[in-house]
DNA sequence: TGTACATCAGTGAACGCGCGTTCACTGATGTAC
DNA sequence: TGTACATCAGTGAACGCGCGTTCACTGATGTAC
């Protein structure tokens, strides 16, 4: 097939079908010819554009988070809006769905470690998906695009409005909900039967958010 | 090397072996003949004894969730002694040390479904180790060997005397905290340099601990 | 105790396969006249 | 408009490699006499 695809170059098209593959069976033993069959072109093409497999990969996943996190819009509604258990039940259930077309595809790469760090390199400190590691972003302003930080920024503005009590530790709040999602996903992409659709327990994110908002301690009277 | 090994059958000499591979350097990338080198071994040698690779990595696996769990006594005091928030600060900061060996091994083989399906039909409903997707025992009962169990029945005891409120939802701060576990181990384990030495954020535990405590609501007064 | 033999746990060379990668080649396209 | 040629994006057969697995073989051990 010489030439007859559309103006788009065969390199951001590559990405964008090896991103497709991943998203629909995660990149765990994902290989070239994989891609290059999908794509319906040599196997050799991907050559003319990167460097190798891994570089390709590392690409195709920023492509596929970037579409993931572009298609999770609204994960919360603005603040002072419905009520902050709602919005926080709604963040849990929708920060599900996002995960669990993430992280399949970070985990699948375990075993190619080069893909994983060439994403690393490519987007440096802006670490646009989830668990920063390395808190680039201050926990007094938070910037990034990843699920913390888009939490964190959600409460604190809660907090302005008085609707989080004003001593609360909403930066700590932020990593406990963002790592109950990852707790509930991560089980289930490694044990669910292969073509499962996942879909969280009805009503775990309203639970979440109550526990998160009411706290375990004796309440006085 | 011929019948010169101690007492031990070869067979659970090479789980033993392959289960110590898991724990050195997870389960991504591990062969058949990683596995017989290091068990100064023919490389044909586990045929005698396993149906196919799969097999002997289940149980491999299983050997190693088992140690792992094994030597992460005292994840929690006994209910009552010193301050539930201390206890829980304890849990996550152990529970942390616990799944960074646990989440390397089973992620490394999601390449290799085949595997995990087997370990699945292994442990069955006794789902040893963490966040048991099919609730297999009751809320009301946990009976489990794995990280939710452990911490619902601490938390439903603390709650009987009285140090965690009577009306709080203590199976869902269970799922809570331990979800928060995973979503630092997990981040961490896909992005680590090789071969780094993962410790939490100082006073993590702790601060988790107290948010889910004392909760987000604005505080009456 | 010494010899002949059967057993069978363990060996390791060899198999086919799929992988990532290479590179001499093809043929549609654009240009020159 | 028609012909000759240069370009170069894309091709796909072929490479070496490591993988999981097989199976004819080896040789230490236990037994019989």
């Amino acid at each position: 097939m010489l030439r007859d695809r559309d103006d788009a170059s065969l390199r951001e098209y590559l990405i964008a079908t090896a991103a497709r593959l991943i998203d629909e069976r995660g990149s765990a033993g994902l290989s070239v010819r994989d891609i290059a069959r999908e794509a319906k072109v040599a196997d050799g093409a991907l050559y003319n554009y990167f460097e190798d497999k891994d570089d390709l990969l590392a690409q195709a996943l920023m492509a596929h988070v970037a579409t993931v996190m572009g298609q999770a819009t609204d994960l919360l509604p603005p603040p002072g809006t419905a009520t902050v258990a709602q919005n926080l039940a709604q963040f849990v259930e929708r920060g599900i769905a996002v995960l669990v077309r993430v992280i399949p595809a970070f985990a699948g790469l375990l075993s190619q470690p080069g893909a994983l760090r060439r994403f690393h390199d490519l987007v440096g400190g802006d670490a646009a998906f989830e668990g920063a590691p390395d808190a680039a972003s201050s926990a007094d302003e938070p910037d990034g695009r990843g699920l913390p930080d888009i939490l964190l920024r959600y409460l604190l503005a809660e907090q302005r409005l008085g609707r989080i009590d004003p001593g609360a530790d909403v930066a700590t709040a932020s990593t406990l909900l963002v790592g109950a999602i990852h707790g509930q996903v991560l089980p289930r992409v490694l044990f669910a039967a292969p073509g499962t659709l996942f879909s969280a327990p009805p009503g775990l994110g309203a639970r979440l958010a109550q526990v998160v908002l009411d706290g375990l301690a004796p309440k006085a009277g």
